[in-house]
DNA sequence: TCGATAGTAGACAGACCGTTCTGGTAAAGT
DNA sequence: ACTTTACCAGAACGGTCTGTCTACTATCGA
């Protein structure tokens, strides 16, 4: 079945070259010339694994999410306490906006440049409610408590400042900030 | 020189209906022919007042710093204690995305649509000092002190939340955040 | 009166878009 | 042996995009 020696399956090169040019270039700016190019897939072959370009979008979110729970899970640690735990949350995030090819919130940017498409709005809150439903886990809070929707502010607000101006320092600030919220601390 | 009835010069109505249609569908969703049309402007004419779509970008964006900078003044009151002024900016905020017309705000917008343009990024850059500082003048707080980064990064959380999830809940929590944190209440 | 100026309508060029289609190849299942 | 399946390369289609160009018109200042 597999004919080449090219890794993985025609369908998960394509997944592969999607994630990457659709997040690092935009998905608009991303045509599927490009994404068959650099997958070294026919373009009867995207159209036979999905019904259009906007089906590969929800793939590529649906795999962004996956990811995301992944990771923020992995560095989670069930027998610290809740500060601690929030803290390894908001660290992770300052490593993402620090890499050197981040690009702000794939899922905020994908809402953005495709605000109309119904699949992309639903992975999007599925992201939403994933983010809350951890934040709540790790900060030992109920999901009503409004503190679980403040930290959520801190971490959108942080993404944005990485996003937009680049700002590390605010960052850095936010994670000092989601400390003293599930601490009961003063500001 | 003013040969029709039309209100406004062919220039001014050009930034007006670029502004509508370039925050209401998007910059990349909006063609030049659309504006032109919705302006009753001749192609030529866009270009002989604007080097190209860019540069029409610029001036929308520009439009809207200046916008953003008056309407937050205009709720601000010199003479009303620091919190009460934080109350006000973010109840501006809340009026603002419960707008029927709300669409995210239009620099976070940009800078996701078009990445790579210097004007754009130099204008959103802008953006985020007037908030920064007109944040540190409402609140009392020296442009270091950290409260005024945390302000910042609520208020570019809200707006995430009310983008992405329509979540005016949250919105509504974060002028409570605010407040708590300009009045160094505990959380 | 006579340019200069600012505007009009609309055709056109060149590029890119997503999508479909043609025709062929190689491997797996039966 | 034969059919089906999965894939390949690339042409073709219909549409949209920005930007340029032609040709014409009305108004104003000198």
């Amino acid at each position: 079945m597999i004919r080449t020696s090219l890794p993985g399956s025609a369908r998960q090169r394509l997944l592969d070259s999607a994630d990457r040019l659709f997040y690092s270039q935009g998905i608009q700016a991303t045509g599927v010339d490009q994404v068959i190019s650099e997958a070294q897939v026919a373009k009867a072959t995207l159209y036979s694994n999905f019904p259009g370009k906007d089906a590969l979008v929800a793939a590529y979110l649906e795999n962004r999410l996956d990811a995301w729970i992944r990771s923020a899970r992995a560095v989670d640690d069930l027998s610290l306490p809740a500060s601690e735990r929030v803290d390894r949350l908001f660290a992770l995030l300052e490593r993402g906006v620090r890499a050197p090819d981040f690009k702000g919130c794939p899922f905020t940017n994908a809402v953005v440049e495709r605000p109309n498409i119904p699949t992309v709005r639903d992975v999007v809150r599925r992201y939403r409610d994933a983010l809350s439903e951890h934040i709540s886990t790790i900060a030992g809070l109920e999901s009503s408590d409004p503190r679980v929707t403040r930290l959520s502010i801190i971490y959108d607000g942080a993404l944005t400042a990485a996003k937009t101006a680049q700002d590390w320092q605010a960052v850095e600030e936010a994670r000092r900030f989601a400390i003293d919220v599930v601490s009961n601390r003063s500001n």
